[in-house]
DNA sequence: ATCATTGCATAATGGATTCTTATGCCATGC
DNA sequence: GCATGGCATAAGAATCCATTATGCAATGAT
């Protein structure tokens, strides 16, 4: 017989953190502020462990909250699923989403325009940036909802995380001169796909020479297909006139990369859940 | 204000399905049966639609039932996820675990391996069989939890699922010859992969020979190498001297499919939900 | 330094929820 | 025709949970 951990407490711990209060908490949840600090308690209980300190007016997370938040928040995700399932209602509002410049591709875009298409009341923002930008952003409120990518090590919001392994691409027509150092093609470090590709070949003993920076997918993309050089790409990202290059090409596999989907569930409305719901259906 | 939806209802809902009535499920509740009655009646009242109809003896579910079922055991599953990770207890029994013919490979294997070094009072049987029979294995509770092929139109007890997608395997040291007929290397049919191979070249209007079927990819892996012809791997199958083969080998991309995790919440242990838990950290 | 303010904890009460016991109903099978 | 197994329903009892009322600690302003 497991056991079963009430919803509700976890609504309320992950709109404590959200709101930064139980004030606040009880306010957004529709109850009275000793009801959330009750329900904090009774999750304790179950936990068997503290989780919220309370501390110079601001809320502390203990190590057993930060493992609790992520679980928790997938576990909403899918009580809200349900609920959407057989809600059955027209979506509304407006959506500030956003996707890391190293993946605002086609198929996303693709993916969020057909969501736009099936739900004509949802106004939604897409909005590019490097990753460590957009979750700022998602924590001053700037933004509803991002996908980025995200640290091994747990950051908070993360609600559901998927690997993505990236590969190099090199255009169809051309054969890498094994002797010569790697011409690379790549974004402005910060960069995950940049700093996987430089260990890559550093493990690999292999040389390397940067021939381009730009700032996105579709410039590199056709750098590579014009066979100026190289560069990581994911199955995603991948256009016609490349192909694949691989240890057959003298190049070194490259390390995987974790892509999260992080928001707020206290901030994100009902039409935030359909979209995120109808996108992991996409990407997982 | 999101709908929360209570845990224990899932979890009843769930039981009746794998136990088949509501008796039993009150039973290994430890309940009584109409608990369990009022239990479904107020989940169906939250849902808005009926969900299970006894009929003769049997249960059946409804549309809206079949629906719920993969959600709540999507939903439990990180429930028990939770619970497991603050229950910090040895973990241990008798668990026998199915993977598909054309996945038990390496990758999969070597995940239970560390899980069950990992936990030493463990012991776990793993048996491989093609993927329809992994689930009737699993409905006659032979086994207590599988990995097979999920069908897109959903089926029963499935828990989680991801997307894989095969590709062309072809020796290092081999280039096809656009003009004869692809040399085929597969498993014997029912076989998704055979299935998605045959359908690509089909739909490509590229003709195929069929060289060698073989059970074990083991078996395909090393015909490949030898340079007898090509087949469909997956990124955990890829072995050292072989390369994916692409469009510029003239091979049209073979169909994504899905692989699931199935099995019935009353019936695992809290061994098998850690085995789960471990594996999908991996898999996805 | 003092006092008001903000924010969470705690106690006690009332109400709502949910379990149990008891019983009824409807099949199926002998 | 009657017993049996299995779910539904009703009513009482126990439990759970939210509210009001109040306390306490920390912060910040005068």
């Amino acid at each position: 017989m497991p056991t079963n951990i009430p919803t509700d407490l976890l609504r309320a711990f992950v709109t404590v953190i959200d709101l930064g209060g139980y004030t606040r908490a009880a306010e957004a949840l529709g109850r009275t502020q000793p009801a959330i600090s009750q329900k904090l308690r009774r999750l304790e209980a179950i936990i068997g462990q503290p989780l919220l300190l309370a501390e110079a007016g601001q809320i502390r997370l203990t190590d057993a909250a930060r493992t609790l938040d992520t679980l928790a928040r997938q576990m909403l995700r899918i009580n809200d699923d349900i609920a959407a399932s057989f809600a059955d209602e027209r979506l509304s509002g407006w959506l500030r989403v956003g996707v890391p410049t190293d993946f605002s591709n086609a198929f996303m875009l693709q993916a969020i325009a057909d969501f736009a298409a099936a739900h004509r009341g949802v106004r939604i923002e897409v909005s590019s940036r490097a990753s460590r930008d957009l979750r700022t952003a998602l924590a001053a409120e700037e933004l509803d909802m991002i996908f980025a990518i995200a640290p091994e090590d747990g950051m908070p919001w993360l609600v559901q995380s998927f690997r993505v392994t990236p590969f190099w691409a090199i255009s169809a027509a051309v054969q890498l001169d094994p002797a010569a150092p790697v011409p690379l093609l790549r974004h402005p470090d910060p960069c995950e796909y940049a700093d996987r590709m430089r260990s890559a070949l550093r493990d690999a003993g292999r040389p390397w020479r940067t021939l381009l920076v730009c700032n996105d997918v579709e410039g590199l993309v056709a750098a590579v297909r014009a066979g100026l050089g190289v560069t990581a790409l994911t199955p995603a990202t991948l256009a016609a006139g490349l192909r694949r290059a691989d240890v057959g090409d003298g190049l070194p596999p490259l390390a995987p990369l974790r892509i999260g989907l992080f928001y707020k569930h206290a901030r994100l409305s009902r039409a935030g859940h359909g979209l995120a719901q109808s996108l992991l259906a996409r990407l997982i």
